[in-house]
DNA sequence: TATAAAAGTTAGACTAGTCTAACAAATTTA
DNA sequence: TAAATTTGTTAGACTAGTCTAACTTTTATA
């Protein structure tokens, strides 16, 4: 049996090793900073998530999950995805207040409460925000998205999730007028410092890179978590 | 914050104090034993708890919950038994499954969730074992509830609650064809060991004093969580 | 009421998870 | 490539919660 502790250690790790690129590897203090502990407490952590065969890892080494440390991690998110919608879905909090929440029920021990809530929800696939909900095989499917900050100037995409999930870049996010399923078109992008100029729902506002590189999009034609065919995608 | 652990001894606490007969005060061993842990370790927590004036405790003398103290363990409760009411209702768990998972699900820290968990489930009053689930401002109702050990031959009551919320209890009231709102009929109570037959849906049983010891029923007349009027109750 | 039993406390030790300060290795850069 | 910077590790200390063993106080009983 896992602790909260390790289980928000394997949890960060999968995000870290996803998130940049398939390198599938991450470093001490990246982990530390994500866990907001110091350098010195994430190696000791590692030490023992090694004798526990959760994590490959050798001094000063790059670290990554082992097989079974990716399947709990998978777990983990599987469970904070699903209690996100069970949130947002049957209790109407918003959008920026279920995470918070999600962080300590994703620690809940019961195969049963899982299985029962992923039935009760009618098997979602996607969390409030549009993040892929992990199936109970474990399994994620690509959803080849790409950030606002990618998509070239005219072409037109669709928000699907966001990378951030604080309050306060949830909460800018409503203020500028997006959310999930909203189309955006980009109408130019500044070459000097790319800031953005963005019309969603007929209204044009600017958004800093910074701000692009934190909303997830597929292309208007895209299904949520299917690529288009390479002929037709816009943004491709 | 509370921590887990000092939620535990304050439940245990208010659980201990209420059992026993309003005389509102715990003993070390007593507190150590509900709570699976050793009488010095107990002894250690209560310094801490009275510190932060939760407990009224002096060495070697009984111990009683500060109102602060109560007041928390009483949203732990009431926390508890929306998670079993949640479980039991919308999950389909049964009957003796939920008590363990809602363990857990009562440390949750999130007035939100609970109040949208309380509208959600449309304010019950009682949990699946038939307990009173204290309401938001903290008020328990009376349920002028009594054991099955302390009915009079032929006379009749109806289950409303368990004292002991174990897995192997539970399995034995199913196993014995007892539930929630059943009607019991006390044929016959032996004098030797106490002894009791039981009729249940025309079908009589035995059952000995430490099982009748943890039914709780109500006169056959009674409402769930109302008292009889003293000239009509059966069992008072 | 003196003594035995029960109940409760203290002292010292251990684990998990955290920290700071000092140090070592790896990487970047001049 | 040598120095400077960044990254990561070690050593030692702290807190919360737990334990065992020895001791003290209270209560029950002979």
């Amino acid at each position: 049996m896992l602790s909260f502790t390790e289980e928000n250690y394997l949890k960060a790790l999968l995000q870290i090793t996803m998130e940049s690129g398939e390198k599938s590897a991450a470093g001490t203090n990246e982990l530390a900073f994500n866990l907001s502990v110091k350098p010195a407490t994430a190696t000791d952590m590692l030490k023992k998530l090694k004798d526990k065969k959760f994590v490959d890892y050798k001094k000063y080494g790059k670290i990554s999950l082992t097989s079974t440390g990716r399947k709990h991690a998978i777990e983990i998110v599987r469970k904070h995805r699903l209690w996100e919608t069970f949130l947002f879905k049957k209790l109407a909090f918003t959008w920026d207040e279920v995470h918070e929440v999600a962080e300590q029920l994703e620690h809940i021990q019961s195969q049963k409460l899982i299985d029962k809530l992923d039935e009760f929800l009618d098997f979602p696939e996607f969390d409030p925000h549009g993040d892929i909900i992990p199936n109970a095989k474990g399994e994620i499917k690509n959803s080849f998205k790409k950030t606002l900050a990618e998509v070239d100037a005219g072409k037109s995409c669709k928000m699907v999730a966001v990378k951030d999930n604080s309050v306060s870049f949830l909460q800018y996010v409503v203020k500028v007028g997006l959310g999930i399923n909203n189309k955006i078109k980009v109408v130019s992008r500044e070459r000097y410092d790319s800031l953005l100029s963005i019309e969603v729902n007929g209204i044009v506002s600017s958004v800093s890179q910074k701000f692009a590189q934190n909303i997830l999009v597929v292309c208007g034609h895209c299904e949520l978590g299917k690529a288009c065919s390479k002929t037709k995608c816009e943004i491709k």
